[in-house]
DNA sequence: GCCAAACGTTTAATTAAATTAACAATTCAA
DNA sequence: TTGAATTGTTAATTTAATTAAACGTTTGGC
């Protein structure tokens, strides 16, 4: 198990909450909050689960992401390996996603779009490739803006957000598991 | 979280340890193994963390199991959702909400239904089990009639097409995976 | 500039967890 | 039966988590 603390704030973070406010919303005090994220306490699992609950995350959840050891979710402009060149080239993202079952999308975003940020939704996967413009990427604990020719791709599970901090439209082809059911 | 006392005695159980046996594996009083069993006190992570590891079982497992309790595995006949009326009715097994890769179909075919032609699905198998009736089903470029107790399995990426060209109603059990991909 | 409010941190006080050491009940061998 | 060695529980003590209230910084008016 890896130290909580830096997790539990980057998830604080995500949900855009103060110390205090996730505290409020928790019923547990401020101080606590700021002793967790520095590990100078060892808080009970009750205590931990009305902390969680506040955010609306499981223990399931949290524990589960835990286990995850490092993924790759950034890629340069030239790490993307070439499928075919010639007249149409295919580029693909990551190492062997031949038999990943994955929608191809065409999105665009103006300056200052923002998808607000997003957590733990289904389980499902996500990627793209920015094609114009710059686009400001966050999944996990990690943020990286991308530019044309990056891309991304990381499971749907894992918090994340896009925002458009340029001047200029952002265009990119994403791809994400089919919106089932 | 719901308690995690007796799932910590079960799993204790499990491995054939007495109280006194985990509380020396795993570095903490036999009172404490007691005190949480009953859950007459809320363990700290760290605490729990030394227990579950000398059973080695890890918090991710010991989390995920916990979000699936209420796992169905047995459906009475009228649980089976209604996907579709008419003169094609179909009723699964299981929820619709399911993340299960398996779709399993109770369906009849009235005198007549047909499911016209169907190209391109999605990569995946399918099959079924004539119960009762006839059915005509079209697989490429082949065609064939079905009698109580004769099967079909192919990829569905095939065009296919089942029609009832008999008298009576046709019913069958069939299976697909996976569901929505 | 100032003041007020919010931020995260830290310290002392309180509360609760965790231990130690006892308890009664059971098992097994002598 | 007897006694020793288990079992699980409980009471009193120690230890640590948690809180309440303070601290120093920063932010945003006015």
């Amino acid at each position: 198990m890896d130290p909580i603390g830096p997790r539990l704030k980057i998830l604080r973070g995500h949900y855009g909450f103060s110390q205090r406010e996730l505290a409020r919303k928790s019923g547990v005090s401020n101080a606590t909050i700021s002793l967790i994220e520095h590990g100078r306490t060892d808080p009970s699992m009750g205590l931990l689960k009305r902390i969680l609950d506040a955010m609306g995350v499981s223990f399931a959840d949290f524990f589960s992401s835990e286990s995850r050891p490092a993924e790759k979710y950034f890629f340069a402009s030239d790490e993307l390996s070439v499928i075919s060149s010639g007249p149409i080239s295919f580029r693909q993202v990551g190492s062997d996603l031949s038999d990943s079952k994955l929608q191809l999308l065409h999105e665009r975003y103006q300056p200052g779009a923002d998808t607000g940020r997003s957590m733990l939704s289904h389980d499902a996967e996500e990627g793209g490739i920015i094609l114009q413009g710059r686009l400001e990427v966050t999944v996990g604990d990690q943020v990286q803006v991308l530019s044309a020719g990056d891309a991304y791709l990381f499971n749907s599970r894992l918090p994340h957000r896009f925002r458009n901090t340029g001047r200029e439209d952002c265009v990119l082809v994403t791809v994400c598991t089919p919106p089932s059911f």
